[in-house]
RNA sequence: GGCGCUAUCGUCUAAGGGUUAGGACGAAGCCCUCUCAAGGCUUAAAUACGGGUUCGAAUCCCGUUAGCGCUACCA
């Protein structure tokens, strides 16, 4: 059985690198009729914050592709312990009663010294529990192999045969002086202890992995599949993070931006993976199908957003492509929060609405530009833009719109067709150019000097409210 | 410093010994057109550097450089 976890400690707000993390898993774990388990890494007391687990939550939300199994690492804590103790009892592990904060002064460097401290790991049984028993604070470390070099070594499904040795790895800590798992520790146990056949990970933890080897090995577990993914990383190199680069490293940003939930998956699984043809937007359905490890690669993806504009513009055309291919109803509920949202009135009739909207998406990105640029669609007020104000003052223009809605009253029929044969009519009598007044006609209609069809926004907006603007030039 | 990883257009990527090094975003231009989008067509734009191996290297090997990661009683 094929099991997966995503594992976030709840120390920020969701990380589009970690978003991306969840994403790959989610869809191994669906690829192969797999298991996606959540495990939140909370073993830190002193960084988690409810808050935080809040975001995670909100963002995975979000993003709508949900698990099977959910755990949290503090209800845990026993089954950790009892596992480090077992490293212990079994010589794989050693108290260090080092007081907290040691050296790190470059002479600790040298020859090893940094490997484990001197002395701590030779104590003998007897003085150790002595020692523990007396009060002493102390840290149980892993005891690496020593003796005799030998390399670590594993199979990464991305990148490859990798070896490390031990005289390379240092005496990490499994338990902290508060009793504490350290995260190595509990990651491990619950791995071992959830039966997570492959760990799909940022490359960040791929030389953590050979410490990870070291405990499966010594609690007698056989090591889970390995598969590190490359990381996310800024326009100058460096890796994303909140102080240095603000709210472009949330998922948040871009539900708030008005991203479509599928359509910034699709974004962030371009990052780092390729189905290896040309295809880009892909469905949930398409996206599973075609994921695999191999379509993995090994370097870091830049996410390429600047000062001036803080949207990756590949995410922004992604978006735009959804937008406008994705059915129309799908839509209406996420359009219609953001008009709810934005103080505009929803109209009543769910076949107009879906009409407007339908009409209208051709030209936008995000959702929220429903609100922003289609406002005159759904609010009487709006403002004009400086270039439709210019239409609207061509000579002549205003009396001819007027004239237009004078005539349009008359007219029987009210469809795109007898309105463009009216206005086109009208224009030819006086003899001006058409686009005088089918310019015009948008500019009143909307304020704005872009958009459809001039005739379908007559249609879209209905006869009292076309003619009403189109009198109040 | 030690160890590990990586290097193709500005960005995301394809090609894994033989291609005019392909696609997408973004940029520029043209077409279409009632405007703006969309769409279609076109253009500019890349194998980090130096050595090997080979008839032939973006691709394999070595070195250099650069970037990233780990080196915590963070995860």
């Amino acid at each position: 059985m094929l099991r997966v976890r995503f594992a976030p400690s709840p120390t920020g707000y969701l990380h589009i690198g970690s978003a991306r993390t969840f994403i790959f898993n989610w869809l191994y774990a669906r690829h192969n009729g797999g298991t996606m388990i959540l495990r939140i890494d909370d073993t830190d007391v002193e960084r988690n914050t409810q808050t935080s687990l809040d975001s995670i939550f909100d963002g995975l939300e979000w993003l709508g592709l949900g698990w099977d199994e959910q755990y949290r690492q503090s209800d845990r804590l026993e089954l950790h312990r009892q596992a480090a103790w077992r490293l212990f009892e079994s010589g794989h592990a050693y108290r260090d009663f080092t007081p907290a904060g040691g050296s790190d002064d470059d002479k600790s460097r040298e020859e090893g010294a940094w490997l484990f401290n001197a002395g701590m790991r030779d104590l003998t049984r007897d003085e150790s529990d002595r020692r523990a028993a007396g009060g002493e604070p102390f840290v149980l470390r892993f005891r690496v192999p020593r003796d005799q070099t030998r390399h670590v070594a594993f199979k990464d499904s991305v990148y490859r045969e990798q070896s490390k040795s031990t005289a390379d790895i240092e005496d990490f800590a499994l338990l902290r002086s508060n009793g504490m798992p350290t995260y190595h520790m509990a990651s491990c146990a619950d791995d071992i202890d959830l039966k997570i056949s492959h760990i799909i990970r940022g490359q960040d933890h791929l030389t953590n992995t050979f410490k990870h080897i070291l405990i499966f090995e010594g609690l007698g577990a056989e090591p889970p599949q390995f598969a590190h993914l490359p990381l996310l990383i800024a326009p100058d190199g460096s890796k994303l993070s909140k102080r240095k680069h603000g709210p472009v490293v949330s998922v948040t940003t871009y539900r708030d931006a008005g991203f479509l939930p599928h359509s910034y998956v699709n974004f962030l699984c371009l990052l780092g993976w390729s189905p290896k043809d040309d295809r880009e937007q892909m469905s949930r359905e398409e996206l599973t199908g075609r994921f695999t490890l191999e379509g993995i690669n090994r370097s870091n993806a830049v996410v390429n957003f600047s000062e001036a504009d803080p949207i990756d513009p590949k995410a922004l055309w992604l978006n735009s492509q959804h937008l406008r291919s994705a059915p129309v109803e799908e839509l209406l509920p996420a359009v219609r929060r953001v008009l709810e949202a934005a103080g505009l009135p929803v109209p009543a009739s769910g076949e107009e609405f879906a009409r407007t909207v339908d009409v209208i998406r051709a030209r936008f990105h995000t959702l929220n530009d429903f609100a922003t640029r289609g406002r005159p669609y759904f609010a009487g007020d709006f403002e004009l833009s400086p270039e439709s104000l210019a239409k609207l003052n061509e000579p002549g223009a205003r009396e001819l719109l007027r004239e237009l809605g004078k005539r349009l009253e008359q007219k029987a029929e009210f469809t795109e067709q007898s309105v463009e044969a009216e206005l086109r009519a009208l224009a030819s009598e006086r003899g001006v150019k058409a686009g005088v007044l089918i310019n015009g006609s948008r500019a009143a209609l909307t304020g704005q000097h872009v958009g459809p069809s001039a005739f379908a926004l007559f249609t879209l907006l209905g006869r009292e409210r076309s003619i009403a603007r189109l009198q109040k030039v």
